[in-house]
DNA sequence: TTTGTATATCGCAATATTACGATTAATATT
DNA sequence: AATATTAATCGTAATATTGCGATATACAAA
C-alpha cells in the first residue's frame, strides 16, 4: 500500500487534495511567500532565503510549476520565477469553495 | 532525511503547512465535506460513505482530531463526528491570508 | 576555448504516509 | 453472563516524501 486510492474520490476532491498538498510543506509556503512579497520574478536568491540546499529548493519549485502555481522563465544563466496569477487565483477559488460549506450551523455534539 | 526541517521556517509558515497537509489527502476532504453535508454528527456512516476500511478512516478522523479541525464525543457504542467550527473558521483565516497576498500585480516573466 | 555561474537531475538514505488484517476495548443487547 | 456492535490500536507491507552530495547541463564571460 501505501499509494492514494484516488479512484474512490470525486475529481474535485482529488483535485482540493492536489493543491492542499502542494502547500503542505513549510519550504514551499516560504517560496510563494517570497514570490509574492518581491511580487517579481526570482532569479536565484531562493536558495539564500529559505536556507536548504540547492537541489531541495530545486525540487519543491518543480512541484509547484508542475501544479501550475507558479512558472519559471529562463533568463540567461538564471530561470526566474513568479506565481502563475490565473492558476493561483483558481486555486484559491477551489479551496475557498471547500472551506465555505458552512451554510447552517446546526448545534451538534 | 525524509524529516521536514522546520527549524528553517516560522511558526506560521509550519502551520499554513500542517492544516495544507491535513487537507492533502481526499480522503479527509470527503470527510470534511461529508460532515458539512449532513450539518450533524455523524456516527459510524463514514466507513460505507467513504469506501475505504474502517481502521483507514479510524486513521483519517484521528488525524483531522489532533488537528482539532474535527471533534468526536461518545455516543453509546458509536462516535458522533463534527466539525470543530471555530478552529476550521481559525484555519480558514489562517489559509486565507496567505492566498491573499496579492496586492499588487507587476508584471512580471 | 576555457572558466565560471546558475539550475536541473541522479542516486541514495532516512523518514513519513497510506492502507488494511487482526486484535483489542468499550458499551449495548439479549 | 454471553453475545453483538462500534471504533481504536497494533503490526506490517508498499509506496511517497524529504533532503542533499555528486554530477550534468546550459549559457555567459574571459
Amino acid at each position: 500500500m501505501g499509494l492514494i486510492k484516488t479512484e474512490k474520490f470525486t475529481d474535485s476532491q482529488n483535485q482540493i487534495a492536489l493543491f492542499a498538498k502542494a502547500l503542505g510543506h513549510p519550504a514551499r509556503v516560504a517560496i510563494i511567500q517570497h514570490l509574492f512579497k518581491i511580487n517579481a520574478c526570482v532569479c536565484g536568491d531562493l536558495v539564500e532565503e529559505i536556507g536548504l540546499a540547492q537541489p531541495t529548493i530545486s525540487q519543491h519549485l518543480k512541484e509547484l510549476k508542475n501544479l501550475g502555481l507558479i512558472q519559471g522563465t529562463i533568463e540567461g544563466t538564471s530561470v526566474c520565477y513568479c506565481i502563475h496569477k490565473d492558476n493561483w487565483s483558481a486555486m484559491k477559488d477551489l479551496l475557498n469553495s471547500f472551506f465555505d460549506n458552512d451554510l447552517n450551523s446546526n448545534s451538534c455534539c
